[in-house]
DNA sequence: CTTGACCTTTGACCATAGTCTAATGTTTAT
DNA sequence: ATAAACATTAGACTATGGTCAAAGGTCAAG
């Protein structure tokens, strides 16, 4: 058995020793196990989990939210249609984050390309951008 | 001239008039005229204005960030070349945040299809996701 | 000319997600 | 055996992005 304390388990998931303790009060990882001492312990799979909050985080999932998913996961009354219908609303959510982004994102390719790099900045056709909505912008046309 | 006073902004943008004045302190409007009576009065295109940072916001860029662009745009000492700097460095941003996404997408996605909303939870493959961070599952071969 | 809807300011408060400090205890290495 | 490196707690503090309340001034309608 691989046992890590807090400071191991924190280096290895790429996280401060604090957050590991304040997921802990947040109830986004189980209370370790002791030493006799009183040192946390945690099991070598603890670093996969906070991996994952982690990276949940940085797609733009609250701490709520992916504490809401280790709920539904760890509940035995918990069925697959409450995961199914929880990962529905998200698949959602995502689909709509990547569309907004990428219109975002070709408005903005649009602007490096007539902005060519040269003169002053009152040429440049990210006024337009930043003048109109972005919904606007999208049925602006030439 | 329509000039509108800042409950009608604020309205017509799609924020409370608190936010407005949030945004004023923030610096990413500008301190507007006032009336005799020092109401704030603003010209209409306030609210293309709000509704962009509205937008900007939900689409994950900070106000500071928004901040930033809008100095940019007003700086005369500001070049095309400075603004196309800075949009290319949010096209990566955004592509990588698209990615990302994209990733968990199909990874949600897949879970759908093989948890088909029946039985315990404890067999449903969510429990793989989560085990295991997103680069790992990414390369995870059955 | 008053009532209600609007505006003003200052400053407190909220949630989210940590981050840091102080005072103290434990383990490890030389 | 002692110093360095690590752990513990409680609680204060930070930044972001607002939101609300108090106490008052202004404006438009009846």
């Amino acid at each position: 058995m691989n046992e890590l304390t807090i400071g191991k388990l924190a280096k290895k998931a790429g996280v401060t020793i604090d957050t590991v303790r304040f997921y802990e009060r947040r109830g986004l990882i189980n209370e370790p196990a002791r030493t006799q001492s009183n040192y946390r312990i945690y099991p070598e799979e603890e670093v996969a989990h906070l991996r994952f909050i982690k990276k949940a985080k940085e797609l733009g999932f609250s701490l709520n939210e992916i504490k809401q998913l280790f709920k539904l996961q760890d509940d035995p009354k918990a069925s697959k249609s409450d995961v199914k219908e929880w990962t529905e609303i998200k698949i959602w959510e995502i689909r709509r984050r990547i569309e907004d982004l990428s219109k975002i994102l070709s408005a903005l390719e649009q602007l490096t390309v007539s902005c060519d790099g040269h003169g002053p900045v009152s040429e440049c056709p990210i006024i337009g951008v930043l003048s109109g909505d972005l919904e606007e912008s999208k049925q602006h046309h030439p």
